[in-house]
DNA sequence: CTCCAGGTTCCGG
DNA sequence: CCGGAACATGGA
């Protein structure tokens, strides 16, 4: 496939792709490299403009939602502070459309580790039971099928660092491989319908469903609420109250943020990430600088 | 060595 | 309904 250039004003790929809502891409010199419905693609972004190798722009479009109405999206916002400061840190931060049993798959695994942890069991799974695809910068793997990671075994998972999640995963795997849950018909559902649906396969409560609900199936009004989303409800918008219960969290979470409420959390999770990383540092700098001596 | 990480599930008030 | 605890693993 030939190269082509593609004019994106207002989208940040590296942000994007390191907003922690996907796992499979990697650096390659200035740019990245994954697979987009098991293409591989390299696309480096120059300014307003992405360059793009093994798939045609209409597929980045399609993925990296392009097309997203964003003007309309941060107009639907509340306007306050937490917000503000939140959307004016992320310009050019999209929700991708990914493929649903992949995002699945993946944020199952998500549990109690760090966004580096992820991509390393997601990896793991990947070469363990995934198919190679030929790339010309990197050995690619698709994400296994249900069917071919319902055929491993829990050691097998356990191997690929797993730990509890293994079961879950494998679970997972076989109820959608036996069809007792199918994806594909989530689509025709409402929200709430299509989230107990997730509900049901094991490892999947509220966040991991609406996880799988906003990055693959365009849901915009689902929230997934992590501990950061969390901690920046309580601390922006439930200011010095006690005891503030996790349905507490989820009905504001509902109610306040819109049509477009889970791209809201998207901006307040990578805004509160960046700043928190930031504070890291500093502290670090502040530890590691060297006492005054007292004679 | 200790602490905690994009949670879920089960159990006892 | 709500709070606590167990659940593995790895990096800081």
């Amino acid at each position: 496939m030939k190269p082509a250039r593609l004019h994106a004003p207002g989208f940040d790929l590296k942000l994007t792709l390191e907003s922690g809502q996907v796992f499979n891409w990697h650096t390659h010199d200035d740019g990245f490299v994954g697979l987009i419905a098991d293409r591989p693609a390299r696309i480096e972004q120059r300014d307003d403009w992405l360059f793009i190798e093994g798939v045609t722009p209409e597929t980045v479009v399609h993925h990296f939602a392009l097309d997203h109405p964003m003007a309309e999206i941060l107009d639907s916002f509340p306007e306050d502070e937490a917000m503000r400061a939140a959307t004016a840190a992320c310009p050019g931060l999209r929700i991708m459309r990914q493929p649903m049993w992949e995002c699945l798959g993946t944020f199952i695994t998500s549990s109690m580790k760090q966004v580096p942890h992820i991509r390393k069991m997601s990896a793991a799974v990947r070469e363990l039971w995934g198919v190679g695809v030929d790339s010309p910068w990197r050995p690619l793997f698709s994400y296994p099928t249900p069917d071919k990671l319902a055929s491993a075994s829990e050691a097998d998972l356990r191997a690929c660092g797993l730990g509890f999640r293994a079961p879950n995963l494998l679970g997972t795997a076989r109820m959608i491989s036996e069809g007792s849950v199918k994806l594909d018909q989530l689509a025709s559902l409402s929200d709430d319908e299509a989230r107990a649906e997730l509900c049901k396969l094991p490892g999947v409560g509220e966040k991991v469903a609406n996880c799988v609900l906003l990055f693959s199936c365009e849901r915009m009004a689902a929230v997934p609420i992590d501990v950061w989303i969390g901690r920046v409800l309580r601390e922006k918008y439930f200011v010095r109250k006690r005891k503030v219960t996790a349905s507490r969290l989820r009905d504001f979470a509902d109610s306040y943020f819109g049509p477009y409420a889970g791209y809201a959390q998207q901006f307040l999770f990578h805004h509160a990430r960046t700043t928190a990383r930031k504070k890291c540092r500093d502290n670090v700098r502040i530890n590691t600088s060297p006492l005054p001596h007292v004679h």
